[in-house]
DNA sequence: ATAATTAAGGACAAAAATATCCTTAATTAT
DNA sequence: ATAATTAAGGATATTTTTGTCCTTAATTAT
């Protein structure tokens, strides 16, 4: 649905939304490892979100790093996309058209639409912090790392099943 | 959503179902003029959806061309993805996680999995023939032309419509 | 002031997606 | 049989996406 560096934006801003602050702010390093992503390919996006002080903020130096104000928390996650210029696709036609309109739909139109619309609301209606919070909740996870593999040695019982 | 690949196959298929049959096919330059994509790369996807007799066919040779069968007609949609290699878009997480599940989710999760079963139900349930008849109601459209502005000079009567 | 730290940004590299071209194989019409 | 037609398929080119590396600029700690 999305590119990868699209991906990697949207599961960085999560993160900087959930565990930065402006007196608090992550490192490159520290983030793209949160949401195993290669290193330097996420400073790019990371860039790219912080342009023109859109979704993200930064400050360069020791302590410096990346973070999110209190008001880029209360940006539609669509706020994302846009940064990205990718935001588009949620108004793309699945056939790949031109344009989707009413007066020249394609055939798949008619069942589409109605999905296509709650994508949009949802990424129009949902903050970026919101999603933090889903995070906050404690159960949801934004890496591929089966939870935080450092158990080692099991002993017999306990297990995570 | 989809890539140009399979953009292009959704169309092409669904204008030779609605265009053609066992003894009407349709050649590539018919297609790809038709459905308004490149036409060698248009023969690569025809290639690809024609193999181990999928989701359409094809005869070389005079009035060779591509067609499909009233079996393939009844095939889902998804099928065009398979065919593509494309379907598990549909199951992707938008986040770009390696896998969803109830047990890992990522934070769109909640918000995002009834759109994804919406999305999977479309095109599983909908048919290839389901939306050649969508455009047979006449007003639905398969490329970015407005219209078809080649009224020229028509003669009544003996056209192949 | 100097050195250390960290993001910004340019240049480049690798891989994948998109697209074209040409030759070969199959089929049909003559 | 021969020639014409049309898809199959290989080779190659172009563009876009993804990714790395290195230098520069800003900021801070000492
Ligand atoms: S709604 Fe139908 S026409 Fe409009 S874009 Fe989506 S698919 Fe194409
Ligand atoms: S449902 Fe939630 S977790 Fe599962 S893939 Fe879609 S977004 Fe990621």
């Amino acid at each position: 649905m999305f590119s990868k560096a699209t991906e990697y934006a949207l599961r960085a801003t999560i993160h900087i939304a959930k565990n930065s602050s402006e007196n608090n702010k992550l490192g490159l390093a520290v983030i793209a490892a949160a949401i195993d992503s290669p290193q330097s390919f996420t400073a790019k996006i990371l860039q790219l979100l912080t342009r023109n002080n859109k979704v993200i903020s930064s400050v360069r130096g020791p302590n410096g790093g990346f973070y999110i104000t209190k008001k880029a928390r209360k940006l539609p996650v669509r706020a994302i996309l846009e940064a990205m210029h990718e935001d588009k696709v949620l108004e793309k036609c699945v056939l790949g058209l031109a344009e989707c309109s009413e007066s020249q739909p394609c055939p798949m139109h008619s069942q589409y639409k109605q999905i296509k619309h709650q994508l949009i609301n949802l990424f129009e209606n949902k903050t970026i912090e919101y999603l933090a919070e889903e995070m906050t909740e404690g159960i949801t996870f934004i890496n591929n790392k089966s939870k935080k593999i450092k158990v080692k040695i099991e002993k017999p019982g306990a297990k995570k099943s």
